[in-house]
DNA sequence: TCGAATATTTTCATGTTCGAAATAATTTTG
DNA sequence: CAAAATTATTTCGAACATGAAAATATTCGA
């Protein structure tokens, strides 16, 4: 038993590598390959919610405001997202993507739901159900700290 | 059921990120501040085997010879990784743990392992096999790419 | 022995990150 | 209402990470 778990946690090393690892890999090989990994999650971020601020951004991704005025710099400039200034606030600016922003982020999401396909796919629902249930615990745990 | 999908794939995408995060921030507030994730997993490679090389090492991480060299020269100067040279090829150069490279691993499995432990409490025999059988299916799916 | 192959390190150029300071606009306070 | 404090963003500087290619040292095979 102890053993099934060590073997489970080497998988799940595994398995976090592999995926950031075929993530870069295929965002370097695809029409978008002026983009990081870290330029897509900030992609990803942006669509979440349009009209946030670059300080939300930069608070979702755990990252200063600093650093994501560089990254977002970079993403106006290849015209993947647009700055729209608040019209009540002019200490503000919007952050939204652009139509180019939006088909990176939905085939970056295609590539994700394939990988969740693929993980249940052999599932039936009870059996989702309780995954569900213990990456629920497992954020729970990290919560904690 | 789409609907269903897509919520796990939002709790995957924000669990992938959480458990990096509180690994690089547990490790800055640790006796180990001076190790980044990266080191840390470069210790992780490195206590895999003994005795591996700098290239096997670098091949294990994805990362090239030249970036590997320059980790390496840090966990040296910071004593959690030995350099021995072979003795029967001058060019080769093994690797080892120290105590105190021995200390921070087990640290850091024991931290993989209570997460571990949070992802399967809930869980019997039948669902731990589920999952794993569709860890296993995502895996293939990384393969083909 | 000589040339090709291998293992590692060095060098160089580029890119990422943070923190602190600067800038600009807004809100609060006396 | 004006000064002070706060808020949002950007700029700048330094430290660090990274990969490619060159340099160095060694081994191996014809």
């Amino acid at each position: 038993m102890m053993n099934e778990l060590a073997d489970l946690n080497a998988k799940l090393v595994k398995i976090f590598n592999d995926v950031r690892w075929v993530e870069e890999r295929d965002l370097s090989k695809s029409s978008f390959a002026d983009l990081s990994l870290r330029d897509m999650h900030t992609i990803e971020a942006i669509s979440l919610d349009e009209n946030q601020t670059v300080s939300q951004v930069a608070h979702t991704m755990c990252l200063s405001p600093g650093s994501m005025t560089k990254i977002i710099d970079k993403l106006v400039a290849h015209l993947y997202v647009t700055r729209m200034p608040s019209k009540t606030d002019r200490r503000i600016t919007h952050l939204g993507l652009t139509e180019k922003g939006h088909a990176i982020f939905l085939e970056h999401l295609n590539f994700h739901q394939r990988m969740v396909q693929a993980l249940t796919s052999d599932m039936n629902d009870h059996e989702i159900d309780a995954m569900l249930q213990g990456i629920a615990n497992v954020q729970k745990f990290l919560n904690r700290k």
